[in-house]
DNA sequence: GCTTGACCTGAACCATGGTTTAAGTATGAG
DNA sequence: CTCATACTTAAACCATGGTTCAGGTCAAGC
């Protein structure tokens, strides 16, 4: 159990791969993207701390609701760089997602169901259908609801992290 | 307006692209992964038939409500070749995409509602957090949910299309 | 002190959904 | 018939999120 007992030591780039179910490859891909760092040791292997396990579950999970690892980056930037994160420090980025993913599920609700209104009439034409207009995206200067699709507006670092 | 008189006429890949708001180069590039296709011209120049525009409305279509091209093009081989697809056919094709869409919305608010509960904690963490954990894809082992995230299963051209 | 396994780097490669560029050809208005 | 404009192709390039590979180095058990 050597190489596993890391409760109190720093891990090895396989160890923290094994710890967390996350390829080497990715995990020296997230440090070159600045999403995790190491130390080095005098021969240039890397050691992770015990907290990096923490912040690569949150890069995972972040990933599973569909963000990318640049915003990740960002939300990741406002946890303290002077002591080790805190549950509430995990607690308090964590939200950043929360009205992202409200506004993906609204977005979707919309998309069904104007997909179910086009199924019925079978329309899906360029000049009519609010589904399928291509320039403005979906109706912005026709009647109806002004926009079917928004860009996800993914919670920007300062509206969501600067209060602490 | 002759260019665009295209009512009774073929459309030049540059007139398709004006109509349907989608750029020649991704029109051809629609071409060479078999999701429409054209007439050649003597001098070797594609000349697109009246429902082409309408195949291009469905393929943006699908893609603002977030399926793969590939997925795209197997639907749209489902509609008949021996005849222009009617109004029926493009509609029948387009339920293709409803249970999928219902599927992802669900899948969201699964996430949604367990990133709620890990907030509440603060925990992320990767032994016991479901929402963090890595290698089973969420609990399929343990209790809870069985599957967090499923994955999207995209009708299949086999079960929506092969009643007509 | 040697050997084996784990580690290091940079570069190439994969898929997806295209755009851009270069060099050459076709079409149509005058 | 000419000339501008639109078309043709292949190949390179972009971003995202990595994996794989080649060639070389480190660390630890015996």
């Amino acid at each position: 159990m050597t190489s596993l007992a890391w409760d109190a030591k720093e891990a090895t780039v396989g160890e923290l791969a094994e710890r967390s179910g996350v390829a080497p490859s990715a995990l020296r891909f997230y440090e070159r993207e600045g999403l995790i760092t190491s130390r080095r040791t005098t021969g240039n292997q890397r050691r992770y701390s015990r907290d990096t396990l923490r912040r690569v579950a949150f890069i995972r999970t972040s990933q599973k609701l569909g963000i990318p690892l640049a915003t990740i980056r960002e939300v990741l930037a406002l946890l303290p760089e002077d002591r080790t994160p805190t549950r509430e420090d995990w607690a308090r980025i964590s939200e950043c997602w929360r009205d992202d993913l409200d506004q993906r599920i609204r977005t979707l609700q919309r998309l069904r169901d104007n997909l179910t209104d086009c199924i019925g009439c079978g329309c899906l034409s360029i000049d009519r259908c609010r589904l399928s207009n291509p320039y403005d995206a979906l109706g912005a200067h026709g009647p109806g609801p002004r926009r079917l699709l928004e860009e996800d507006p993914a919670c920007t670092p300062a509206e969501c992290g600067t209060e602490g």
